[in-house]
DNA sequence: AAGCCGATCAACCGCAATGTT
DNA sequence: CAACATTGCGGTTGATCGGCT
């Protein structure tokens, strides 16, 4: 696996380990312990830098690693973990004993996302795809409603919020009541700009301004009604709605839409909940 | 049997963060 | 405080494997 010797330039030695380098490496950090991975190289008689080095020990020498398969809790915590902390794989490894941050990203780009995808399931968001939501249904029922609010809570609780403001763009188009536009501007409103929605979730945009302890955790797509009434939604338009990046994927199909048939394992994509003593502050680093 | 192709994952690279002088 | 060194992180690459035709 992994590269072959592509070059052995000032006799740094790149590519696969062999066992003999492997138990070389092991032999001094037994005795010696880890540290100063730039002398390490030379003092453990190995011909290779110490970057190369460091990365051996900590992804596949370190006595504490297990190896194997993700179970489907590993996959579980990884997935609500990725919606917290977006791509931070070292502080998603830290909650996963035994696996190092090179594994986990391994796992999500090679397993991981390829499911959320196939079950409509943005791997970036987590939220439910644009391209995969029938949008016309929704406006519909939109249309058809008195009270909009309780249409937006409703909807709101599965869409991104991208979504929503596409719907209040396209609502004035064809309904020229404007109660409803305004309805829209004062209860569709999401503290995620559109920009952010396009970007990996940080925890910077995750992080509760006052109180880091949450007792139910949030997806990317906050409910309205927590939504207070300083949170203006930002005046779409083209320059700032990213269409782009919900339609352009190929994932598209309707029949390749419904959550429910794809996975053998009725993973609760949606259910994101985390334990009452949940404490986001132990996920900031 | 042979070739093709997608999946997997170890390892590399570049850059940012942190530590030291 | 600046400059340099070291460490850590995330993205990407590419060799290998296994299934399919």
């Amino acid at each position: 696996m992994g590269r072959s010797p592509c070059c052995d330039k000032n006799g740094v030695k790149k590519g696969p380990w062999t066992a003999e380098e492997d138990q070389k490496l092991i032999d001094y950090i037994r005795f010696h312990g880890p540290g100063n991975w730039r002398i390490l190289p030379k003092n453990a008689g190995l011909q290779r830098c110490g970057k190369s080095c460091r990365l051996r020990w900590t992804n596949y020498l370190r006595p504490d690693i297990k190896r194997g398969r993700f179970s489907f809790e590993e996959e579980e915590t990884i997935i609500q973990l990725h919606s917290v902390m977006g791509n931070k794989w070292s502080a998603i490894a830290a909650r996963l004993p035994g696996r190092t941050d090179n594994e986990i990203k391994n796992h999500w780009n090679t397993h991981i996302r390829k499911r959320l995808v196939r079950s409509g399931i943005d791997p970036v968001t987590h939220s439910p795809r644009l391209d995969l939501l029938d949008l016309s249904s929704l406006l519909g029922v939109i249309f058809n409603q008195q009270n909009f609010t309780s249409v937006a809570t409703h909807a709101s609780s599965l869409l991104n919020p991208d979504l929503l403001r596409l719907a209040s763009l396209l609502l004035p188009l064809q309904n020229p009541n404007p109660t409803y536009a305004s309805n829209l501007g004062q209860n569709l409103q999401t503290p995620i700009t559109s920009s952010e929605s396009s970007q990996p979730q940080t925890e910077s945009t995750t992080t509760p301004t006052n109180n880091n302890e949450i007792s139910s955790f949030q997806p990317m797509n906050p409910r309205l009604d927590d939504v207070g009434p300083a949170d203006v939604l930002p005046p779409l338009s083209e320059s700032t709605f990213d269409l782009d990046s919900l339609m352009s994927t190929p994932m598209s199909s309707p029949q390749q839409n419904s959550i429910e048939a794809e996975e053998a394992n009725p993973s609760s994509f949606f259910d994101f909940g985390f334990p009452d003593d949940f404490i986001l502050d132990d996920f900031m680093f």
